[in-house]
DNA sequence: AAATGCATGTAACGCGTTACATGATTTT
DNA sequence: AAAATCATGTAACGCGTTACATGCATTT
């Protein structure tokens, strides 16, 4: 049933932040939560509409040369209600799908040389990663003396560096265990069915082993 | 246009242990993959069909009574080359949207007792799940012994793991930062306006600092 | 010369969940 | 008596991206 409205809320928010465009929207979702959220034009555009329509935020039409008209949007008093109302409810977790652990899961299928090389993407990518958190913390951190809010925006950023740095570690260490693993099959061979029918089993004993349902369904 | 399809190679690589039916192939992936994947019965059974169609498994009727037929998939040679071929291909990284980030970058909009709250269930949420990996984890260091296969179960486990406790830490961390702002605010007090207004101008100055467009697009 | 930025928007498609429909058996 | 498990599937809906259409100005 739930399936909330998702974009909607976000656009409320950076809406709260002053007038804008849709195309400032984007921009500026890009540039400060990018790293956490991102809208597309066929998301924004028509849910600028819905909001205008529900009164929670004004368009005002501004004439240009030769670009299409800018239409400024600006949130009003009942869209400033309605952010409030959705900051004050509980969020819902995001949904969990992560494509280089379901390759992991079954990895032993594959050449071990494959999945080294998706780890180490990875790897630079969250490195790099890392560096730009650091430095977007230190500015946050220098501009919190002047303003005491920066700290709400300065607590995402925060996720995300812990976030590259957890990530970063798993990397390293599952490199390792791959490693690991590709000298332990070199010695004992064992052909593919027999291998995927010892995890088959596995599998099943796992069940029984760890009690009700093992992992958590979600939340 | 890449928008590559991750339900099919996520059905061959469960067929990959073993034939089941669709509703065991949900089972299976609540128990052992529950933590970072998940399949409705709405994907499940069109693209079991989809599958069939294309070679990559087969399907056999199973009479019961008193309950629908069983229809037990088996995977085929070009299932299991079709699954490699996707283990080969580098993972997607998966879409970044965390509304409790969100909430916290308009912040200071909200009763800091509503964020609050939401932590502590986030931080709650998670230190049942950090126990649960722990538990996991143990499971499969024990079973190792006798199928080293089971550390590719284990990478997934201690991904799960690592990011829990990168969570919980920053939910710890996101506590303490709100409640020294609930402080500094309480001194001296601005009006909502005045503290939209000096964010907006922190919004402009982190783009102009922060180098080229400061964090990563995605990738 | 080509790419990027500014600026609007729509149409088509794919992804994914939820609710519904059906119904016996087993557990709480 | 109620709920969960087993077992299949479909229809409707919402979410979200990509590609397209248009076009000038600026930067590389």
């Amino acid at each position: 049933m739930a399936r909330t409205n998702k974009s909607k809320p976000a656009l409320l928010a950076l809406l709260s932040l002053g007038p804008k465009t849709g195309y400032d929207i984007q921009r500026d979702i890009r540039r400060t939560i990018g790293h956490f959220w991102s809208e597309s034009y066929g998301q924004i555009y028509p849910a600028l509409r819905l909001i205008v329509e529900e009164g929670l935020a004004t368009v005002e039409r501004q004439p240009q040369d030769g670009k299409p008209d800018r239409k400024v949007y600006a949130i009003t008093q009942q869209g400033h209600a309605a952010l409030q109302a959705w900051l004050h409810a509980a969020p819902e977790p995001p949904p969990v799908r992560n494509e280089m652990l379901l390759k992991l899961f079954v990895g032993w299928q594959a050449a071990p040389d494959a999945l080294m090389s998706h780890l180490t993407g990875l790897k630079e990518h969250f490195s790099s990663q890392l560096v730009q958190f650091g430095d977007f913390e230190r500015f946050l951190k220098r501009e919190m003396r002047n303003n005491p809010d920066a700290m709400y925006w300065l607590m995402t950023v925060r996720s995300g560096h812990l976030y590259v740095q957890a990530r970063l570690q798993w990397c390293e260490e599952a490199m390792s265990l791959l490693k690991k693993s590709m000298k332990a099959t070199k010695e004992k061979k064992l052909g593919t069915p027999a291998r995927t029918k010892r995890m088959s089993s596995l599998m099943a004993l796992a069940h029984e082993v760890l009690n009700p349902d093992s992992l958590p369904k979600q939340k």
